[in-house]
DNA sequence: CATGAATGAGAGTTCATTCAT
DNA sequence: GATGAATGAACTCTCATTCAT
C-alpha cells in the first residue's frame, strides 16, 4: 500500500508539475490538478491539500533531479573553458525551451510566498551556481584559458544576465541569437584573445 | 462633468496602481480594486470592465511619466560616467524598493497575455534603455572616461544584468551591497583607470 | 414645453415599440428602452417608470391607429367577399412579416400580467374582429355570395384560425403557401361555387 | 451511483418544469430552480449548465412521456368519430388547465431561439398531429360517419383553431364554453346529420 | 484508500433606480 | 426638464473543501 501511494503521490506531483509549467503558479487550481491527474477530486486531498503544498514537493523533486547538472555531462578531460561553454549551451537550450520549466511559476511562488530571506531557496540555488561558475574562472586562470582579476564578479554577472534572459524569455520570448550574443559576449571577456 | 469623471478615472488607475504593486496582476480582481477605491460594484464597471483593462492603462500611465527618466534628471555639466551612475542610482533605488514598483505585476501581465513578439512593450522599453546606455558609453568613450570595444554589447550586458536583478529583487529580496557590487562590476569594466 | 414633451413621449413609444417587436415583452430592460432612444437613464423616468408601462402605453397607441383597418380600405362598390378577401390578405401580410409586429410582446406581455377577464384588452380586440367577420358573412349570405348556417360560429373559427396561424408563425415561422391554403380553406367554406 | 444522480436528474427536471409552467420561459432564472429544487447553487450545475439546457431536456421528457396519447386510451371498438371526440376532449381538458401546462414557456422558448426551420420540433409535432387527425376524418368519411372532401385541410383548421385556443388560453383564459363552442362547430361539419 | 456528489463562499457582470448638478 | 454618475441588489458561474459511500 505505501509503495502503491508512494508512487501515486509521483504521479500526481509530475502531473501538476506540467500544469506549472504552463500556467504558472497563482492561476492553477486544486481543479486544474485533479482533471490534469485524471483522479477525484477528493482522491487529491488524501495527497496534498494546497497548491502551494504541491508547488513546495514539486520543487524539492526538480531539485533533487537537478542537482548534477554539472558532474553529469563532463568528459574526462573537459577544460575550463569547454565546461563553461557547456553550461552556457545548456542554460541556452533552458532558455529557449521557453513551455518547458518552471521559471515563471517559481518566480509567482516566491513572490506571492514571501520566505525568510535568509537561506532562501532561491538564493541558495543561486549562490551554488555563482560558487560553481566561479571555482570554474579560478580554473581557466589558472590553466592560462581565461584572463579575470574578480572572479567571483564575474560569476554573479554571468548569473543575472542569465537570469535576466529567463524572465526576458518567459515574458516577451527572446530569439536564439539574442542567447547567442550575450553567450558571446560573456566569453569573450574571459578568454584570452591569441 | 467628463472632468470630474476624467479625474475619478485617474484615481481608480492610481488606486489599482497600488494593489497591482502589492499583489502582482493575476490575483487581483475587480472586487480588490472596487474595495480598495472604496467605491460601488457596478461604479468601476462604468470606466473599467476588467482587471487586464485597468492594468494596461496603468501601465500607459506608467510609461507617460518615466519616459523622460533621464532628461530630467540631468544637470549641464555633466559627464557620461556621471549620467551613468546617476541611472544606476537610480536603478537601485528602484531595486531596493521591491514593494514600490510593479515589476512582478508586468511579468505576470506579459506572462499570461502572449501578446506578438514583434512591437511588444517590454521588448520596445528594454531597446530603448540599451540604446541610451549605448550612447552613454559612445559618448565616454570619446571624452576618454571609458575604454569599451563593444558599447552595444556592453549596454546590453547591463541592462540583462539590471533585468536579473530585478527579479531576484521581486522573489527573495536583495541587499543594498549586492546591488553595490553589481554596480561597482559594471562601472570597474568601463572606466579607465589611472 | 408641455408641446414638446409631448412628442418627446411619442418619440420614446415609438422606439420602444421597435424594441419589443424585436425582443418581445419580458426580455426589454429600460436600459435597452434607454439606448435606443439615445436618451440618458434619468430622461426615461421623467416620462416612464417601468418597461410594464412603457408597454401600455405603446399596446394603446397601436389600438387608435389601427382601429380603422376595415373602414379606411373599401372601396364603394365592394362586395362582402370582396372586403373578407381583402381582411384576409391584409393578415396575410402581417403573418408574414413575422419580424414587424408586436405579436409576441403582447402575448408574452398578457401572460405575466394576469388582468381581469372581463373586459379584457385582448378578448375585446377579438370580439370585435369577431363581430365585424359575422356581420360580413351575414351580408355575404344575403347576397347570396355566401352559403353559411352559422356566421358566428365561422367568425370565430376564422379567428382562431388566424390565431393560430400567428403564433406558429412566430415561433416556427410559416411559408406564404401555408397561409394561403388556411385562408383558401375558409373561403372555400363559404363561397357557393357555381 | 449513477443510479442516485440519474433520479436527482429527473427530479430536477420535474422540478424545473413547474417552475416553467409557472414563470414561462424567459423569465426563469438559475437561482429559480436551485430554489425550487432546494438544491446548493452549485449542485445544480453538477447536472445541467444553463436554463436553455433545462428546458430542452424537459421537453424531451414531455415528449417521450405524450408520444402516445393516442394509443393509449382508446377501447377496441371506438369509432372514428369516438376517438375524435375524445382528442379534443382532452386538448379541452389541457386548454382549460391554464396552470398545468408549458405551453407559454414553449412559445417562449421557441420565439428567442431561432431554430432551422426544417424539422423544426413545433413544426413535427404538428404535423405528426394533423397527419393523425386526417388520417381519423379518412376512416370516419370511409365508415360513413364524416362527411369531408378535403380531410388533410379539414385536419389542419382543426390544429389551428386548437393553437388559436391554446394562446388565447394563455393570454386571456378562455371559458370552458368558448371551449365547448369551438369543438362543437368543428364536429358539426364533419358529422353527417341524420 | 478512493470516489464524486454536494455545499457555499466569492468573483464577475448587469440593471433598475436615484440624485446632485 | 435633462443628464449621467453612482449605488446596490440580483444573477451567473466556478472552485475549495467536505463527506457519505
Amino acid at each position: 500500500m505505501s509503495e502503491k501511494s508512494a508512487q501515486k503521490r509521483i504521479y500526481i506531483l509530475e502531473t501538476a508539475r506540467k500544469v506549472f509549467i504552463k500556467k504558472g503558479f497563482k492561476s492553477v487550481t486544486m481543479k486544474d490538478i485533479v482533471e490534469a491527474c485524471e483522479i477525484s477530486r477528493g482522491g487529491l486531498y488524501l495527497y496534498f491539500s494546497s497548491t502551494e503544498e504541491i508547488f513546495m514537493e514539486v520543487l524539492k523533486m526538480e531539485t533533487e533531479e537537478t542537482d548534477d547538472v554539472f558532474s553529469g555531462s563532463i568528459g574526462k578531460n573537459a577544460t575550463p573553458s569547454d565546461i563553461l561553454a557547456l553550461f552556457l549551451k545548456e542554460q541556452k537550450k533552458e532558455l529557449l525551451g521557453r513551455k518547458d520549466n518552471l521559471t515563471m511559476a517559481v518566480y509567482e511562488f516566491f513572490f506571492v510566498n514571501k520566505f525568510p530571506k535568509k537561506n532562501h531557496f532561491l538564493k541558495q540555488q543561486f549562490e551554488a551556481a555563482v560558487k560553481i561558475i566561479e571555482k570554474l574562472i579560478e580554473a581557466g586562470v589558472e590553466a592560462g584559458e581565461f584572463y579575470c582579476e574578480d572572479p567571483l564578479g564575474a560569476a554573479r554577472n554571468i548569473m543575472y544576465v542569465l537570469e535576466g534572459l529567463k524572465i526576458a524569455s518567459q515574458t516577451r520570448g527572446i530569439a536564439e541569437e539574442v542567447v547567442d550574443r550575450e553567450v558571446l559576449y560573456i566569453m569573450r571577456g574571459l578568454v584570452i584573445e591569441e
